[in-house]
DNA sequence: CGCAAAATTTCATACAATAAAATTTAATAA
DNA sequence: TTATTAAATTTTATTGTATGAAATTTTGCG
């Protein structure tokens, strides 16, 4: 059973204070598209300047940050970690097969996205025959407020958590200032209903169908989905899938399950 | 220039210990090919298990751990991470037309070396025509004291540190217990030659030749190298290779000296 | 060369990390 | 099912260290 830290107990317990500020720095310096300077790092994450040089001076130690003159970006040491994922993380092994499956029957592209925080990941991809004509790299960043599998990442999550997620979602610019929960409500799939649809949301010309991958521990924080150029599948196309899709997300979360540690 | 971290100010000064340890947990989490309990984790790590609890705890509200009934993993966090990196770093971005380049001039594969600790990085790699018959994925950890893109990353260092890339060689498999560093030394480029070679080194059957890619501080943390299969490549071929890939070097450092931050 | 801004170090203080021990929970055997 | 043991987790007193203000040094720029 996948676990989820409890906000309470995180909180409650022992803070843990330079651990999460050296996170939420490291965080920080994903979000720039160039390196830069410790003030400004210090002023985007809200504290000090000698906090944050010690913070980047241990990361550095590691590889994970890098310096040049004075400017800090994300260093090296991510790779082989990204790598060890990709590589031995159980729903990632076990997803790759099933989306090359299902890519080959459908001939569509087929993806596996996990929810990290108020985004969601791509975490692996097969394409299809039909090319969807631009490449979305693995580990890439988006929304979870546009596309089906970040629609059917949100579709069970309580008022609370959703208004978390259009704020994030605004913050972060997926979404337009003054967008609201009820907006994202109506984008939603009707209660009841296990998959998510989009036409022409995260990317124009691109209609997807996306389904949960259920956990044991019911907290739903993966999902798959089958994405098309427009041209190529009509609405009833892709919702003909549906059940193959169902089907594998179902197959997938068995393997997971009968996987021991 | 780039800046390496000292190591006698990383001493002196506060040391971030919460921040180290978590790092270290971490790393060790990389080292497991199955996911790990905690007592297991916090042994291999030389802490209690209250603290590596603890520190796992934050690092799973990040998403860089994840966690399945009471074992754990490294997390998807890691993908977007390595994501930023390979789009935005100078060096992975300036040095992919240029391997692109090489690869193209000599149909071979061309291939960018992180030193990371001591071992290094494969940080981008594009294959030539004449295919190495085996993938080795980008983020791959390899030694430093095998192959030519390793050798030629520490032909520079003093006996000191060429002892601690001699130990962690053998710590990590690597190398048969027993190596030295005279053995290492025997296998490195002369005094004066700023190229390595190898035959048969870190996989059968493929020779290679690296270059340093200079750095603005001097210290070397970057090699290029071409690497091809035996039959298709003598040693003089590649030998002949050496100028090109220099020349691909210098442009690479060069290209980066006149990046603005 | 001289000024302004940024980086870095120093340092006193408050707070948080730590591991031992206690408690709870889980796993296994009887 | 219950007894037994091990593992996980929480509690707690103590120790240590993370913190930002202020001082100092370095860097960049006119």
């Amino acid at each position: 059973m996948t676990v989820e830290p409890k906000a309470s107990e995180a909180r409650s317990a022992s803070s843990m204070r330079s651990l999460s500020r050296a996170i939420e720095v490291f965080e920080q310096l994903q979000r720039y598209d160039h390196p830069q300077r410790l003030n400004q790092i210090a002023k985007d994450c809200g504290m000090s300047s000698p906090t944050t040089l010690r913070i980047l001076r241990v990361l550095q130690e590691y590889g994970l940050v890098s310096q040049t003159d004075k400017s800090y970006r994300i260093g090296p040491a991510v790779l082989p970690a990204a790598r060890v994922f990709l590589e031995s993380d159980p729903l990632a092994r076990a997803a790759r097969p099933i989306l090359q499956h299902l890519a080959e029957q459908t001939g569509l592209t087929a993806s596996l996205y996990s929810k990290l925080g108020f985004e969601r990941v791509l975490v692996e991809r097969v394409v299809g025959a039909a090319s969807l004509g631009y490449d979305l790299p693995q580990g890439r960043r988006l929304p979870l407020t546009v596309g089906a599998a970040g629609k059917i990442l949100v579709a069970a999550l309580d008022a609370d958590q959703l208004e978390q997620v259009v704020t994030a979602s605004v913050e972060r610019k997926y979404e337009p200032a003054g967008f609201t929960v009820a907006e994202l409500r109506r984008r939603l799939p009707p209660p009841g209903e296990d998959f998510a649809y989009s036409e022409d949301e995260r990317a124009t010309g691109v209609v997807s169908v996306a389904v949960a991958v259920p956990s044991r521990s019911g907290t739903i924080t993966e999902s798959i989905s089958l994405t098309s150029p427009m041209e190529s599948s009509s609405r009833d196309d892709l919702l003909a899938q549906v059940p193959e899709l169902r089907h594998s997300a179902r197959r997938l979360a068995d393997l997971l399950a009968s996987t021991m540690y």
